[in-house]
DNA sequence: TGGGCGTCTTAGATCGTTCTATAGACTGGC
DNA sequence: GCCAGTCTATAGAACGATCTAAGACGCCCA
């Protein structure tokens, strides 16, 4: 296992100093364009690739992005991958790390400060107010789909009230009255959500059904289940997934969807998009978050803005399982 | 945004050099135990962590395990779980590099690479066999899931032969005889799978009806329509995901999953573990196999091992949509 | 011809660690 | 009382890059 080759080495090769050399790897102002070449040339050759640590180490501007994630949910990996898109094309980098079993979030996030990145992108944090604080006294982070996290981070979040009140109206211009919300349970979101439904439906004057639910298919097939006793015209469901559930216990009690009971999503996740699902549902577009908190955590970094909430407005999209309201 | 604590905070606290602040906090020996609370002391007060980047610099030994998956496939979540719990079982850490929309799998590794990882486990590589040489000429190189990768990489992956052996034993055992595979296209294991089922099928002086499938219910629903027009009693999918799209376009066309037709998957993924799913698979227990390719990577690296293949032979998981051929 | 200026190049310090070599203190054996 | 041996502590050189400040060089103009 030949080590690999550093600055000096290729500045040996090239007969110049290893300044030179970085200046030029780094596209830095300093060099001209014949010995430019004949460094680049020189590199190539020794197949030279800069050693991230050191340069991590010296350079007071790492030009990196933390993003934790969470390996049980695979609706992150839609956002790291959208994140990465964006990260790139304004210049930075990013470091993951995941919270997996066993490993809790502040450990993920210990572990991205540890390599020097400029500014942390949570998704879904599940951490306390007060520890996220602590965090965002030493460097901005921005939360993902979340924005109850005080006032010293950021938030990148869909607007829940607007998604649920847009879910509603879709709903009641189809003829639904008795229409029940499943919630996510203990999921981040779920109480605002929650709460959205039944002001929403105060609103109406109609009376408000939530059921208990979950994150998962298995949560939505219980709520669904207790639903069968006294069905809904249209169920609202917390995410996508609960409403496969759902959709799943209406299916196997020979229900059929759209035209006995509606069933609306939320996330417009893959699942929702498989061809035979066609489940209808409320878009957050998770990429185009990510986007923005991308963005937001770069501005924050290189202006001085301070931190803010962003939200964005979620859209329907109307795919097979909603219909007008039966008889 | 106060500078972080350096060892030379920390020992300017606790009266000491900065060497044996250093020896304290790898917990090496040469440091009586007085001092050493003393130091854990003021670390503690200053709030100090090691800053990896001059960690990893300078250490010879990085216990750095890099790992590259893919942000497309929820299969690989489950895999990076397990691989952080092994690493972190045997005193390593985890790097994480995504291969993502715009982020070819060579730049995942070779940003691996760069942070100094000293082995990397590979999730399902899809790079050429020459490519993976080059890596695995600079340092062990574990691929994970995918078998056909050279003699100068390690291999841990499940036994497709086998696999797909047991699979049509018991569906023979079930009285099965008009068997239809649907192949996973052009993913990775796709032909193995094939060619095993091809042999077990000849080597039963069966007919092997081949459908091309790929590795989402999209595919498996495609399939799934193909097959209705000569009605097999039993399907063997490429994967969990394949398996529900047929299982689904059965269910559209009105068929009973089991009584009627049989639909084994393969992974048993979460998916096929869902209650309204119940998936009959051929389970290659990934996080085991994680467990594997985190050892082999550790063992190659700490002994001088030469490079091996591991295979693991999978196992059934007999669920719901599995039942004895309809007369 | 020599001083001033801009461009190209370089030496050397630096980032925060780990590692090697060595100094000092203390013990025990002869 | 001295040397060998062990244990604790330290100084100083790495690691491989970036950054600062200053040197070398050519060119123009007086």
């Amino acid at each position: 296992m030949g080590k690999r080759p550093t600055l000096m080495d290729v500045a040996e090769a090239a007969g110049v100093s290893r300044a030179l050399v970085s200046i030029v790897m780094r596209d830095a102002p300093g060099a001209s364009e014949a010995t430019r070449l004949k460094v680049q040339q020189a590199a190539k050759e020794l197949g030279y690739r800069p050693d991230s640590r050191a340069r991590l180490l010296r350079s007071s501007r790492t030009r990196l992005l933390g993003v934790s994630f969470s390996t049980s949910h695979p609706f992150h990996a839609e956002i790291v991958d959208a994140a990465y898109a964006g990260a790139t094309v304004r210049g930075y980098d990013i470091a993951l790390s995941a919270v997996a079993n066993g490993r809790p979030e502040s450990r993920a996030v210990e572990s991205l400060l540890d390599l020097g990145c400029e500014a942390l992108i949570m998704i879904s944090p599940t951490l306390g107010e007060d520890e996220l604080a602590g965090y965002a006294a030493r460097l901005p982070v921005v939360s993902l789909l979340r924005d109850d996290v005080g006032e010293s981070l950021d938030s990148v979040s869909s607007d829940d009230d607007a998604g649920i009140r847009i879910a509603l109206e879709y709903l009641s211009s189809l003829g639904h009255q008795r229409i029940a919300h499943v919630d996510g349970g203990d999921a981040v979101s779920s109480p605002q959500r929650r709460e959205a439904f039944r002001a929403g439906m105060a609103g109406r004057g109609l009376e408000s059904r939530v059921i208990p639910g979950g994150a998962t298919e298995e949560d939505g097939l219980r709520a669904g289940r207790e639903l069968l006793e006294d069905l809904p015209t249209a169920v609202l469901a917390f995410n996508d997934r609960c409403a496969l559930g759902i959709w799943e216990s209406f299916r196997a009690a020979g229900l059929r969807v759209p035209e006995d009971v509606s069933v609306l999503g939320y996330d417009d996740s893959q699942f929702a998009r498989l061809s035979y699902v066609q489940l209808s549902s409320v878009s957050q577009d998770a990429p185009l978050l990510a986007r923005a908190a991308v963005d937001r955590a770069i501005d924050r970094l290189e202006g001085s803005t301070p931190p803010a909430h962003l939200v964005r407005t979620p859209h329907l999209v109307i795919r097979n399982t909603t219909g007008p309201a039966p008889k």
